[in-house]
DNA sequence: CTGAATCCGCAAGGATACTG
DNA sequence: CAGTATCCTTGCGGATTCAG
């Protein structure tokens, strides 16, 4: 039963000042603010591994996304200059989606979280089988 | 204008298997779904960045979070291993949240969030300068 | 085909009050 | 202090329809 003597013993640690971590929460924030939400990333990834892509075949390599919302995400991802929209008018209008290279910055992001993902799956499976 | 001949023509590039970009997208489905959301990765990150905390101290670091919220948030925590509860029955009873060693994992994916959104605020404010 | 517009249900989350 | 219970608002997102 350790002491606890007043609020203010728990604070910042030594690693960080409290600027540190105040900034820290901002700069999560902001990344969460842009590429946050469900669909955002499963976008950018789609159109990264499955190269650039027309309306409806994004919309099914998207599992379970409506139009309406895949059309909301791409403005957002375009307004935020992840994503270039590619206008061929001929007749039928074809409409194609590429990622642009800003969109590489996320590069090592993206691949941490499906790194993270496949080996916290493989840990989930594991206490699984323990459990049987 | 490029020529476009039939939906085949668009599909997984020459990088990545139909396969691989299958897995990819369900690792990150898997990841978002254990660390997506509004609050989650904040409380993590507060709580590594800022030790171990009470459950007030923590929302007033989580800014914005109301009690029910970090209430739900840390039981979800505590249930993928994220978050250690700790309760000592003093009175008035004290209850300390601290991050377990699998919160560790997750170390270089907030590191790589937190330097992006810098970088990309840094960005969007050289953008923001220049239209003035 | 590529969306935009409309309608609507549901669930996440905020505010407040209350308990041990 | 550490939550819980209740109520209520908001917005996400699905289904459908329509337009260019």
């Amino acid at each position: 039963m350790t002491e606890l003597k007043k609020e203010e013993t728990i604070s910042c640690n030594a690693k960080h000042t409290p600027d540190e971590c105040n900034r820290g929460i901002m700069a999560l924030e902001d990344t969460l603010y842009v590429i946050g939400g469900k669909w955002k990333l499963k976008i950018i990834n789609a159109l990264r591994t499955g190269g650039s892509s027309r309306f409806n075949q994004l919309q099914q390599t998207v599992t379970g996304i409506s139009a309406r919302i895949l059309s909301k995400e791409l403005k957002e991802l375009e307004l935020n200059g992840f994503v270039k929209r590619k206008v061929y008018t001929d007749t039928p209008v074809v409409v194609i989606y590429e990622i642009t290279p800003y969109s590489d910055t996320l590069e090592t992001l993206l691949n941490e979280m499906i790194k993270w993902g496949t080996t916290h799956k493989d840990k989930i499976r594991k206490e699984y089988k323990k459990e049987l």
